[in-house]
DNA sequence: CAGGATCCTCTGCGATACTG
DNA sequence: CAGTATCGCAGAGGATCCTG
């Protein structure tokens, strides 16, 4: 067991530049920072899974389509805001484990409600839609 | 009450680029269409109204920092897709009304407890983000 | 009032190539 | 293995002007 306890990394060029301004309190920043679909899906990954733990590579292959990049990308950004905590092992070849923190298993009541809700309406939607264009 | 049926209104060049490839069942689809902030935020609002019904404009001043044209593109997107219904009056001055279908209402719930989240924990993330930042 | 059409900018994001 | 850096383009989205 040769972790960590602060993985040893320097800021990325991403971060930097999405650093940003904080904000103030309001949803439309953290609907910003939450609300894209790559975020959902991961954490739904890391919730769905029973040791609570998932290796990079894992993500990247349960998270339908997402690119190396975008998976970088989003779990550097849930580290950033406390949802996800990245467990670093300075092995060869190297390992690196995810999982929520507690403030990140808060949240994933709602997302798993949502992820019902695409299941049980999706269709009706589908529907909607197609009917809609239709009658235009 | 001179209300319209159906809006007399061919596909914009927007919804026509838009319509795309239909896609199958997959998270993947509905979270791309209903997953950004805008939408999340003005059904958010449409949900907020005890009339159930809401003006363009009205919409507009209460989603802080939409412009025009992504409150329309929005709009047309969740009526679309059967969750927004539209009401067209042929009035002069115009009128149009915006009212949460009943699909548009069974995500509601959902969108409320996620809106209270963020506003019980958006301090925490905040406090994690500056901590994080502090130990690059 | 409630949008449509157009222009133009900025960035999201995939593809690719390279490292510890 | 788990990333980082760079390039490049399509698309998101704001600003502006115009109409029924």
């Amino acid at each position: 067991m040769s972790e960590q306890s602060i993985s040893p990394r320097p800021l990325t060029k991403d971060e930097t530049v999405r650093a940003g301004a904080a904000g103030s309190c309001n949803q439309h920043e953290v609907l910003t920072r939450l609300g894209d679909k790559w975020t959902i899906m991961v954490m739904l990954q890391l919730a769905a899974v029973p040791g609570q733990r998932m290796r990079f590579s894992a993500l990247k292959r349960k998270v339908a389509g997402i690119s190396q990049r975008m998976l970088t990308i989003t779990l550097r950004m849930l580290e950033r805001n406390g949802l996800v905590i990245r467990h670093y092992f300075a092995e060869v070849p190297l390992r690196v484990e995810y999982e929520l923190s507690p403030l990140g298993h808060s949240l994933v009541p709602m997302l798993e409600n949502f992820s019902a809700w695409i299941a049980a309406n999706w269709q009706d939607m589908e529907d909607a839609r197609l009917q809609h264009d239709r009658e235009a």
